[in-house]
DNA sequence: TATTGTTATACTCTATAACTATA
DNA sequence: TATAGTTATAGAGTATAACAATA
């Protein structure tokens, strides 16, 4: 086998390995109540506070129609809430409710842990290479 | 920092990188009329040569109900054909039309150029041990 | 009886365009 | 005039359930 071969058979590898993460992720916000795109959103909240929908919209680059609507689930499901903007009336800004805060904080934890079940394993060598290659 | 944090770090440029790609594949698609999930599709026929929707439905994991939809769309836009099985008469061959046939070939060299991009600049050491990360 | 695929129905994510309220 | 967000509309992907044709 080339190396171009053997670079193509990597790829393949990363991007099937990528995805059982992603479905492990999804299953996990499915249990909390959460799709990927709100759970998304949540993560985005938690890094920046509170938040308005246009500053979503592109920290996630979507439309703001699409941010509407997710908003519209997350508050409907009880993660957030929309408060007025404290000097523009025109805008909303995005904040958690308890359980949001309870929820977004855990998936940080579990981020965390799956990190270490995937690296946890490598010598410090191995995983300076891994990480470089990044 | 410690072990945990500068894990989860990776984990979280990981997924990052990973979105990056596969923004770069929908748009690779999307220039071919693609979307993701019929692009997915064709790999799947290519890798395994005329194919029941019902084994596509395994293999991509998905509903049969959404293979229905996926093959609508491809035999629509002339990716494949749906030919009779020879020897069951409930099941429906997925095949390549001669165009179909020729994207997929297209989206395999792309996939191996997109490895040499990502990789060949890595050292064979430093590729043995991201490889073996996987 | 079991299986293959389709029809019926519904939900989520996504987009563009038109519009309202505000800046 | 420009911006923030909503309403209107549409399309893709996904699912379950009921059904017809066939095994």
């Amino acid at each position: 086998m080339n190396e171009t071969q053997r670079y193509a058979e990597t790829l393949g590898r990363l991007l099937e390995l990528v995805a059982l993460l992603n479905q492990d992720m999804e299953r996990s916000f499915a249990r909390d109540g959460l799709t990927g795109a709100r759970a998304h959103v949540l993560w985005e909240v938690q890094h920046r506070g509170p938040v308005t929908q246009r500053d979503l919209a592109e920290a996630l680059q979507v439309s703001a129609r699409n941010i509407t609507g997710l908003i519209d689930g997350l508050v409907a499901t009880g993660f957030v809430t929309r408060e007025p903007h404290p000097t523009d009336r025109r805008a909303t800004l995005v904040s958690f409710t308890p359980h949001g805060a309870k929820v977004a904080k855990r998936m940080q934890q579990e981020h965390a842990e799956m990190g270490t079940v995937l690296f946890g394993g490598m010598t410090s060598r191995q995983f300076g290479s891994f990480a470089k290659g990044l």
